[in-house]
DNA sequence: ATGTGGATTGGAAGCGTTTCCAATAGTAAA
DNA sequence: TTTACTATTGGAAACGCTTCCAATCCACAT
């Protein structure tokens, strides 16, 4: 069933098929009523890959994710697939490996598939103007801090939380506190990446306490996987033993953490304090409570979606955006 | 860029370069060279649209999941996507919510995009022949253990947990080590709900050893969510202050039902011992590790697309297909 | 040399839509 | 009744790719 067959079945033109489908202005009432009658009986569904080819695009917005299991992705992945929907669009989801590279893919899903837009989830958020030249959709960047090179800031919108500041945010409530030999679990503080951010947070709130920084308490784990985390932990523990409190910079590796600290018998929190960043929903549920900066994470993803959308639909330019992290304090902490 | 392009710039025909793209054998290999060569250098992209229009149909698998926020799914989606992607498919991802109908939400989508196969993640496994003769693409019904209409059987496949069977294994497991009051935590116990299933598998496992169903014992909680188990868990524990443990129908529900014991003054495991099913992977890192029979999660996806996949292509007819589970013993269980 | 046949290659017809442009019908003004 | 427009409509050319069919090529046997 094609738009020709409408046409034939209503003894006219296949451009005025096209038209009324497509609510152009120029077609009188009558035809218009007849052919989409007709639509209506024949069932008629329009053939999307016809109508992209000839538009070269489609209704598609690309998500590219680092890390689909990542449990702190499901719920943003979730507002996205929400938003997306809503605004009419086709969420084609499409994930990489950690060695991949965001961009390169980025571009070819959105060229083969001719998409509208990108969202880039978990990507490093660092790109050189030179690097996205060769992206001509829009996109957005969402979850790291995004770091920019000037003409790149111009080209890409984001939405994310502010990793420095809540890195400091979380150091800072242990301070507060009363401890004072903070461990750090990092996936890696090099890399531009997002625990680099955080533990320039993590530098900072020290420095303003006037506490020197002893790289001694600092152990990066390499990834953010719980196995990765939980050596990094041990590793930590048999440098430092002396540690009262741990800044772990995410959620799952908190959980890692937590069981390393157990297993190495120590007593959360009386042994040692935990924080974190993310906010899981089940973190609220463990015990004891983890205390944690956490995202806004339905926010997050909506708020990207909608940035893209307007920048597709050229009702705005780009934009970066900063949202809050939201303490959520638990009794994985405890005052020193 | 396009096919032609790199045709002139080769000097060959626009069909060498389609018969050297997609790997037809009639080219000789000097040519075939000189066009992935160019190819590559021109950073040629196939244009699907094209692609779909002239073999009529896209390459579009629709994943309908109901929860892509539940955490229990996200291995499974991500097992998935790897797998549609490896076969050559493309995922088009959407969710609906607990009371949208699955099978008119996949319906539309198939339609419209044009979708060669669905994936039901989910969803309630359980059809009609009537309900899914609007389906005309095959698919897969993923996760939950589906309950066969005789005709229905025939049309589709699926591939999940043996719900009953695992359900009896962890009674089985906590009445091996003792215990005999053993409190039930589950979503519904009707509308053939999964965990209808599982509490079958409760119930014989008491019944196998002459233990009568206590009915006291058991509490919906009315959903997976967090929140829900934590409440059903406290209702439980106040009507009955003597169970040695419970059996929770997820791990998600489990790690809930944990806060509540610890809520009420009960340390687990020992006053009351846990056991669930699901196997995420982060239970593994609680402390006490949680006792859960583990879905093969990559297993239930790649199997579902495999399934689906070999539908797609006439290679095989459905199947139905029942994963084992695995015991992961931890230290919510002791024996008494 | 002359075929012969298999290996390669090129040509061209669509796939279903959109849309520009030309053609036609209809209407009001002259 | 003509004229001059405007409102509608039809025709046809893409869009980029696959694939059937015909054409060309080449090595090798005759």
């Amino acid at each position: 069933m094609t738009i020709k067959d409408i046409a034939e079945s209503c003894g006219v033109s296949i451009s005025t098929v096209s038209r009324v489908l497509n609510n152009h202005p120029d077609v009188s009432p009558k035809v218009r009523q007849k052919v989409l009658d007709a639509a209506q009986k024949a069932h008629y569904v329009p053939n999307n890959s016809a109508r992209d080819l000839v538009k070269s695009r489609s209704e598609g917005i690309g998500l590219i994710v680092r890390g689909v299991g990542n449990p702190f992705f499901t719920q943003i992945i979730h507002a996205i697939e929400r938003a997306i929907d809503a605004a009419g669009y086709t969420l084609v989801l499409h994930q990489i490996s950690t060695d991949d590279d965001e961009i390169m893919a980025g571009a070819s899903l959105a060229r083969s598939k001719k998409l509208r837009g990108l969202i880039f989830l978990g990507g490093k958020g660092d790109y050189q103007s030179s690097d996205i030249a060769i992206l001509d959709v829009p996109f957005v960047c969402c979850t790291y801090t995004v770091r920019f090179t000037p003409l790149a800031r111009e080209s890409y919108s984001s939405v994310a939380i502010d990793d420095k500041m809540e890195g400091y945010r979380a150091t800072r409530f242990l301070l507060e506190k009363g401890h004072r030999k903070i461990g750090v679990l990092i996936n890696s503080k090099h890399d531009r990446s997002i625990g680099e951010l955080r533990y320039m947070g993590y530098c900072e709130a020290l420095a303003e306490m006037g506490i020197p920084l002893d790289e001694t308490l600092v152990e990066e784990a390499g990834s953010f996987t719980l196995p990765a985390a939980y050596e990094a932990t041990c590793r930590l523990l048999e440098r430092r033993g002396d540690i009262t409190a741990v800044f772990a910079i995410a959620d799952s590796m908190a959980v890692a953490a937590a069981k390393a600290l157990h297993d190495k018998g120590r007593c959360m929190p009386e042994d040692c304090s935990v924080i974190a960043i993310d906010g899981l929903e089940m973190s609220s549920y463990f015990v004891p409570v983890l205390t944690t900066m956490a995202q806004p994470q339905t926010e997050l993803g909506t708020t990207a979606v909608k940035t893209l959308v307007d920048m597709i639909e050229g009702r705005a330019g780009n934009r970066h955006i900063l949202l809050p992290a939201t303490l959520r304090t638990g009794g994985s902490v405890r005052s020193i």
